[in-house]
DNA sequence: ACCTGAACACCGTTCAAGT
DNA sequence: ACCTGAACACCGTTCAAGT
């Protein structure tokens, strides 16, 4: 019964699901969880905080990557790295403004993320240069996030019509796959 | 000495500059114009509304690119994107969450930006597909203000130290110029 | 046409005091 | 240790009423 920062986190990203980040506020928190305001801080130190949590969670339902790959040949890897660009992408998609919470969180505590840590991981078995795998990490998490932001806000733009809806996300999902291809194209064979 | 549009545009800009997003308000944006905040809804429908006329003039500093360029082969297009795409991310540097304000004109009201507009230009004349204007646009600007934001956002969490800040600015903008390399390099020899 | 005054329905954060 | 109650200093937006 008692409230763990846990329990805050979770109704956290059940509010940011439904309703938005313009309606997760901690008043709202609190009053989900039947308890005055001032008792989330006893748990989480600032909104903030609680947001790159939020984040965090997002992002854990991504299956992690096999640590050690059978086949760490190029094409493989980069079948890798195409799966998993795209399951970050699929997983923020339905959740509305996440693409703001996880650059935000990607930004300030990037170690916070696991998914991160797998691109990073793909990227150092991929032929990237050692001194350019942070620069191709945040290259390939700016498209990602960028996309979904872009996405998201058509949506928003675009309002009720259904039909419009399905013709902007396809148009911006296929952009997000040229996109994805062109940088994996180029990251690899860099002179 | 009458109130305009423009005047509360530009006082806008200037708590931005100075003070950040979190303190551009509505009654901040009052009070810094002596007026009472209704008197503002006179002249802008919202904050939103507002917040993209800010957009558009941070970027209008920056210079259009001729209509018609003299050499139109593709090195000279590529050295006139180079110029342009950090011409762009160099304005909104000094900016605090400028990145911010941006990406969220441009997924709204993208002609309202007429930076937005150059790229798009020089894209048609580099040997991108015509179907894929609108995603190399996206994907440069996605890299643009995604490494504003990143840079922004680590400055704040480095804090005051001087030599930590150069760093940290330093790299990101030296990853800044990779990626912009590597996209440049990617987006015009599709098959 | 343009602005004031005042209201409505909210925010994040802090902290003495209770249990 | 954990939470309440209440306060502090704010928000964006609306609108009758004034000039």
């Amino acid at each position: 019964m008692a409230l763990t920062r846990d329990t805050v986190v979770d109704t956290a990203v059940r509010v940011l699901t439904q309703y938005g980040l313009a309606d997760l506020s901690m008043r709202r928190l609190a009053r989900e969880l039947d308890v005055q305001v001032g008792a989330l801080y006893w748990h989480v130190a600032s909104k903030q905080e609680l947001l790159v949590d939020v984040a965090a969670r997002l992002l854990a339902q991504i299956p992690d990557t096999p640590q050690h790959l059978e086949n760490d040949d190029a094409a493989s890897v980069r079948a890798h790295l195409l799966t998993l660009c795209r399951a970050i992408f699929e997983a923020l998609l339905p959740i509305p403004d996440s693409a703001d919470v996880v650059q935000w969180a990607a930004a300030t505590r990037p170690e916070a993320l696991r998914a991160v840590a797998s691109l990073q991981d793909l990227l150092t078995s991929f032929e990237v240069e050692p001194a350019r795998i942070g620069a191709a990490t945040s290259l390939l998490l700016h498209l990602i996030v960028g996309n979904v932001a872009e996405l998201q806000n058509a949506v928003i733009a675009v309002g009720e019509e259904q039909l419009e809806i399905r013709r902007v996300t396809e148009r911006i999902r296929d952009n997000f796959g040229w996109g994805l291809e062109r940088i994996l194209d180029s990251i690899a064979r860099t002179p």
